[in-house]
Formats: structure tokens, C-alpha cells, sequence
DNA sequence: TTATATGCAAACAATTTGCATCCTG
DNA sequence: CAGGATGCAAATTGTTTGCATATAA
């Protein structure tokens, strides 16, 4: 039985438990997918309106600092954020839709090592991100183009 | 004798050609680098002091939608530019100093075939982004601690 | 009780845009 | 000469911060 992002939170460090904290990793924790600060405070929203935006950016810093949640820049503008689970999973970002889809990098850990002796670098994190089309956009596309 | 940016953006499309474009694709061409928008202005300054951010930011588009350059999300808030040459060469970022070293990534070319059939995706582009410290960085950490 | 977290509004930084003017083709 | 390009300033967007108030421990 996995603990929650919460629960792993107050071990780390013995900091203060607030309602908002908790909607905000409930949220993150069982949507799963890659949501933008801006869709979580919508979300959480539903069950508490008077939620700032403002709460849920430093909410997001303290996980992250914390190292249980992932920052990432997929596309555009927005951070989106994920819960930190597997190293090693990586995203595919679809330039139609925006859909992400993750996929389990086995090439990766190679890289890491190549490049340790290489340039003297210690190697803390591999991001691969992929972008294309997914199949539903590349049908799309190509109707569009009729 | 390889063609300059601006004569290969030229011959892609038969936009004008202005003194300010001119010095933005020289820049971007010289220093190879990864340049920011904003030193990018700074450095094309010294040579056209009249020439606005705005200018640089809409001539960086103009490169970009054409192909001929990479908008790159490195560290931090700001965007990074760089002339499109070899596909499948990526970065490595120095968390303690920002520096920012290329390496060819072999593996790369797997992944994107790997991939394309598992998930129906057409894969237009690979990013990969490793994170770390540079052998300096390392050294300078492990002084700090003492 | 008391320090920490919140909400709100204002501050910021990066980037974009409206518009009058300029200049390339 | 005409339409696209520029400069400037104002607008937008994502994110952060200051401060008075509320609240978890």
C-alpha cells in the first residue's frame, strides 16, 4: 500500500498540514497526468472557490523542492507538474492536439553513463521529450489537407 | 563554402531582407551558441543601438517558423536560440553554472524508431536534456562543504 | 499562543501586439 | 509607391511577492 504524496510530505519534513495543501496534492496525486498550475487551481477550485492561485504556485515550490513533484516544460508557455514516481519515464508531446503520452526510456541510462567519463559531468537527470504527430492528428492532417 | 542563414532563408521564402535581419542572423550564425533574445539584443546593439527587442523577438520567429532555427527551453524562464544544423546532437546543462555543452546522442535514432510503431506516433523531433554538474561545479561543491 | 500559511492585489519578467512611421523591393 | 518591417509603448501571460489576516500545531 503506496503512501500518499502527502503522508511522504510530512515525513520529509514536519511542516504544516493545511486543507489547501492537501486538496492540491490530492489533485496532483490522482490525476496523475502532467497539469498545469493553472488546471490544478481549477480543479481545486470545485471543492474549495476561495483557493488562490497564488497557494497553489507555492503549494507546487514546496513539493518541488521537496523533490516530490517534477517541474516540466512540455509545450508552450506553462510549467506542468507531475508526481514523482519511476525515474526514467518520459513524455511524447503530441504538436496537434497537445496530448502527452509517456514511454519508458531504455536507451536512456546508456546516455547517462557515455557522458559521465566523457566531459567529467555528474549526471543528475535525463529529460527526453519527443514531439510529432499521434495517429489520431496525422488522419486529421491529412483530411485538412484535401 | 557552406550559405550563410540569411541566404538560405532567402531562398525559402522571398521575404525582405533589412539591415536588422541581416545583423540578428549574423549573430546568431557567429556565436553558434545559445543565445537568449535578450543577448542577442545586447550584442546587436553595439552595432545598431536603435534596434528594439521587439524586432529581435519577431525576427527569431520568422527564423524559427522557417525552419532554420531552434527555440530551446535550457534552464530557467527564458528561451534559447540556435541555427539549426545536425539533428541529433543535444545538451547538457551545468546546474551550478549554466554552461551548456552539446554532445551527439548515438542512441537517439533508436528511440525514435522504437517508438513510432509502438504508438502510431510520427516523431518529428527528439529533445534530449541531461542535467548535472560540470567537473568545475563538482570541485567548487565539494570546497564549499568543507 | 505563535509562527506559518493564506488570500488578495500589486509587482515582475519574458514575450507579444497596436499603431504611426519608415524603407525594401 | 505600396505593403511589409521597425520602434516604441502599452498589453498579455505566467509566476512571484508584500502584507494584513487567519489558522494549524
Amino acid at each position: 500500500m503506496t503512501k500518499t504524496l502527502l503522508e511522504r510530505k510530512i515525513q520529509v519534513a514536519g511542516e504544516r498540514i493545511t486543507p489547501q495543501r492537501k486538496l492540491i496534492a490530492a489533485i496532483l496525486q490522482e490525476q496523475g497526468g502532467h497539469l498545469s498550475a493553472d488546471e490544478i487551481h481549477r480543479l481545486a477550485r470545485r471543492q474549495n472557490p476561495r483557493l488562490s492561485l497564488a497557494t497553489v504556485y507555492r503549494t507546487l515550490r514546496w513539493l518541488k523542492v521537496s523533490g516530490l513533484v517534477r517541474e516540466l516544460r512540455l509545450n508552450g508557455e506553462r510549467h506542468h507538474y507531475e508526481v514523482k514516481r519511476d525515474e526514467g519515464h518520459q513524455h511524447i508531446v503530441c504538436l496537434g492536439c497537445g496530448r502527452v503520452i509517456e514511454f519508458n526510456c531504455g536507451h536512456c541510462a546508456n546516455v547517462h553513463g557515455d557522458l559521465a567519463d566523457q566531459y567529467g559531468f555528474r549526471i543528475t537527470g535525463v529529460r527526453v521529450k519527443l514531439v510529432g504527430y499521434c495517429a489520431n492528428c496525422q488522419a486529421r492532417k491529412h483530411n485538412e489537407t484535401q
